[in-house]
DNA sequence: GTCTATAATGCGATAGAC
DNA sequence: GTCTATCGCATTATAGAC
């Protein structure tokens, strides 16, 4: 039987070296990355604090590593790898699974933990900002834009600026997302919140659909 | 003459302890609270550290104080304090001035900094958190949700969840917001994304209306 | 590769002169 | 109300035994 972790590191190495990123990035997201200090994680995983010096060279160095691993994630690559010329063809059911990888993404530990370091220290570290505007935000949006311009082409969605739908596609997703790992904090309920996620899709999709014209015989 | 503040702080104290509130909030909305230390405060002041324990009894208690004034403050306070049982009747109007007044908040550089503390803090400060929900997210919501109510009962837009509705307005402009306040940190422009402020009411108000009936003579 | 011990620095906060 | 001086403690990081 292999190990069945559903997503696996590519920062590769040996197991403490993975253990110490997975307990890094779960405090870093909890307490906030200025506020952990290398005993936190050592005293986690029941190692002392200099020992993690045989494995990185620095703190910095370990949220370097972290921050490399979101640009491969699952956070950062809402579109599936398939043909993306000929997803608009599939119409709402596109939008529906956008927005249920959004929803799931909350509900994977690893994945919520990296939202929230995400979000924690983008105010603070640059390359964190790049690679959520390039990766995510810049990336996600061309896509869905090319999605609904094809769209428009096809006569399936009404035509209007692309681009502006796709932020209007996006925006929402993100804020749901960002609800719930609140929520998640304090541990409420997120029922109503994550009802929103295909609420979000059934109005979006209403709202830009062009009306089946019902013949007059 | 007197001082020409547009916002007079509501923790009202000396001259310096307004000071030290203004520059803390300059600092913790840059570095973080944590990164931020009050020796950084009194260095930006001009005075020794020391001179701070005559105002504030600890560092936490100036986090706290500006926690405090985040409640009274703009960004809290989207809808301005008139009837709002009938706002509605102003229709798409109401709509682009709260657009506009969250628009507005970017480019004030006390709100800025408020929404930027708000940000990097409310995944560790269990008040940030509460404030953000109860007083920003949940009753703004909620006056949205009786205004979109409301204008369905009058037929001015077509009938469906008020509540969804007003989460769907919301959000974009959140995320905007947001948006802005990252690209300004890199000193990137912002122009596209302000534009989105005002496009995102003009879709949202032509998804929403009810088309006036063309008489047909 | 982990341990103990320690260096070197920075932190928040206090005491007391002025 | 600000200053100098200092305390006590936590921090990151290194050195060297095992």
């Amino acid at each position: 039987m292999h190990t069945n972790d559903v997503i696996s590191s590519p920062s590769k190495g040996s197991k403490t070296k993975e253990k110490i990123l997975k307990t890094s990035l779960k405090l870093f997201s909890t307490k906030g990355y200025a506020s952990t200090t290398v005993r936190d994680i050592a005293g986690a995983m029941g190692i002392k604090q200099s020992a993690l010096y045989n494995h990185f060279k620095s703190k910095d160095e370990i949220l370097e590593t972290l921050i490399s691993d979101l640009t491969s994630s699952a956070i950062v690559t809402i579109f599936e790898d398939k043909d993306s010329q000929e997803l608009y063809k599939q119409g709402k059911s596109v939008l529906m699974s956008i927005a249920t990888i959004f929803k799931l993404l909350s509900f994977d530990a690893q994945n919520e933990a990296l939202f929230k370091l995400l979000m924690q220290e983008i105010y603070r570290n640059e390359r964190i900002r790049e690679i959520y505007n390039e990766y995510f935000y810049q990336e996600n949006v061309k896509k869905l834009s090319g999605l609904f311009f094809m769209m428009m082409q096809n006569d399936m969605i009404k035509s209007s600026d692309p681009l502006l739908l796709a932020n209007e596609f996006f925006s929402p997703l993100f804020f749901y997302q960002m609800q719930v790992s609140l929520l998640k904090l304090d541990k409420k309920s997120t029922s109503s919140v994550v009802s929103l996620f295909e609420k979000h899709v059934d109005y979006f999709w209403d709202m830009i659909k062009i009306e089946k014209q019902t013949t007059l015989f």
